[in-house]
DNA sequence: AGGCTTGTGCCACTCAGTGGCACAACAGAG
DNA sequence: CTCTGTTGTGCCACTGAGTGGCACAAGCCT
């Protein structure tokens, strides 16, 4: 993963100029990418001529980004790797381990400190809708994400052995939520909220056990 | 989605000249580059070379697949067309949906009639744990074909209002332990074969209620 | 201030992917 | 069997994401 995500706001008035600098760049290709591919496409939209509206170049873009995708991506990806930041140092109990993810989840999204980051996420979320390229880049990058909390997990849970399918499936099971989670929190009008977030990822956890045990009689007749 | 998946062997006979030739381009091309990929490396064989091999032009090529990983992954999308042929015409009963879904998924591969599926399914899931954008492109196959079952699903169940998360949820946990059991059985040597693959899914079924309430305690001490 | 390290832009290039078009091959009717 | 219409193929030129090399600029540290 080529994307280095901001460290805390408070921390950046500490860094080299040169660190600042980076930062600053990276921030200003999110955010006219953000800007420009929601409005003309993300296909319409040539790397040429974000850099030439931030004023890089193409060689400095690819420096900063693995891809056209993680550019549109960045803001999903800042969460989740708050989320893995969160679950590295966050205390194990006895809770099953989906449980813990999704309060790792929780805490990391009333924790985001950016200015502006529901905007951002939000935008990033809908060009994931709009755009299959942008979605299988998100989906390949979930799955990483997944592997990675695995592996964190692993170091300070005595999970079962590497073949069991089974945090695979807890993982599975989390991300799915979350991701109809930030679908619907995305799709909808007015603000971007914090809170809005928070109550759509508890209502998509609530939800999941009955992703088990869902039954649905025929289909009825009348009109549809 | 460009790719058209072969119809059943024993009905090839009666197809036109062109068809005929249409498909057995398709399977030059699939074939091809399963060996050409796995020997060489996705990424270091280039679609000329792929063409020159079966001697075609790249037009041709991309009048067949939509994209270089669409030709990798054929086989998988070859089996998850005939699980949607297969749910759209199976009768539905009283059970979870998840369980259907997982009946669905064993008859299918039951049926599976090509000569050769196997081994071409295993190398193709081989390319998916080895190239990242294979997987990537594999992650987004899977995505639209869990929405494609839920709108199958949707006209013969009386299935909640889109807006609910419990269909997406069953369905990212059918493709979860998919996921997984396709890892195991490809990852294996030996000859694929049938069985082994439904006693990796049956596993893999077996263990989805468990992703909701593994708990596992502290690390231990030990060597690791 | 000077020397070293790191970052940038420029350039040439590759390769997946696209669209247009002339010609070839096939299909079906008479 | 011939003829005509339909469909498929290959060729060609091109685009844009992405890559690597290198000279020079900018920052850092002594």
């Amino acid at each position: 993963m080529t994307s280095t995500s901001p460290p805390p706001a408070p921390a950046t008035e500490r860094l080299p100029l040169r660190e600042r600098k980076k930062l600053r760049t990276r921030q200003a290709l999110v955010d006219t990418a953000l800007r420009m591919f929601t409005e003309r496409g993300f296909d319409a939209t040539t790397l040429d001529e974000l850099c030439e509206a931030v004023e890089v170049s193409k060689r400095t873009f690819f420096r900063t980004f693995a891809s056209k995708e993680d550019v549109a991506l960045a803001p999903v990806q800042d969460l989740w790797h708050a989320v893995l930041d969160d679950l590295s140092t966050r205390l194990p109990d006895g809770r099953p381990v989906l449980h813990q993810l999704q309060d790792t989840m929780l805490a990391t999204v009333g924790r985001m400190a950016a200015d502006g980051w529901t905007e951002r996420l939000r935008a990033s979320r809908r060009l994931i809708s709009q755009v299959p390229a942008v979605e299988a880049h998100s989906l390949h990058f979930c799955n990483r994400t997944s592997r990675a909390a695995i592996a964190i997990l692993r170091q300070r849970l005595a999970l079962p052995d590497p073949g069991d399918p089974r945090p695979r499936l807890a993982l599975g099971m989390l991300l799915t939520a979350v991701d109809c989670a930030l679908d619907a929190w995305a799709s909808r009008p007015g603000p971007a909220t914090r809170t809005g977030l928070a109550a759509d990822l508890r209502a998509a956890f609530a939800a999941i056990p009955d992703g088990l045990t869902l039954t649905a009689g025929p289909a009825g007749p009348g009109p549809r």
